[in-house]
DNA sequence: GCCAACGTTGGC
DNA sequence: GCCAACGTTGGC
């Protein structure tokens, strides 16, 4: 069992829509290193639910892994902000996975926390110049962020 | 709104 | 294969 940390824009989709909906489907990601570790992400996988470019920048809940990867539909779709005419029926380019959700936290774990958990200094997330939006969080990682939630 | 950092594109 | 130009991400 994995765990990873995807990042959204609440504007577009937040934790609570998450919560409201229970599933969704996590497409329309247009990059190699992200959809790499999308197609690694096996069901039961967990998730951290991260919101970036907005208020409150930071952790917000945790999901799970429903299907592992599957071709991002969107990537077919002429009408889609996501069609990509160079993506192969045969060998589909881009990568989806449905996700559950479990819990929205009840405050966000913003940057700035996760910034002075020592624990964390490494951690890919809070290096300078990080766009990546799927990372993978090691067991050490989990249990410090876990850990700065009780706290 | 600004801008640094990064990924992608395309000419050569 | 190099690299400048461009577009995007995302914190501030």
């Amino acid at each position: 069992m994995k765990y990873w940390l995807m990042k959204t824009e609440p504007s577009v989709f937040s934790i609570n829509n998450l919560e409201m909906d229970r599933t969704a489907v996590w497409d329309g990601v247009r990059n190699y290193q992200a959809r790499n570790y999308m197609r690694q992400m096996k069901k039961k996988d967990s998730v951290f639910i991260y919101h970036s470019n907005c208020k409150e920048i930071g952790i917000a809940g945790l999901a799970e892994i429903l299907e592992d990867g599957f071709a991002d539909p969107t990537q077919f779709n002429p009408k889609s902000p996501y069609f990509d005419a160079k993506t192969d029926p045969q060998n589909p380019r881009w990568t989806a996975v449905k996700i559950e959700f479990k819990m929205k936290f009840k405050q966000i774990l913003t940057l700035g926390e996760l910034k002075q958990n020592p624990l964390l200094k490494d951690f890919q997330l809070i290096q300078k110049g990080n766009r990546l939006s799927v990372l993978p969080i090691s067991d050490k990682e989990y249990q410090a962020i876990m850990g700065q939630l009780r706290a």
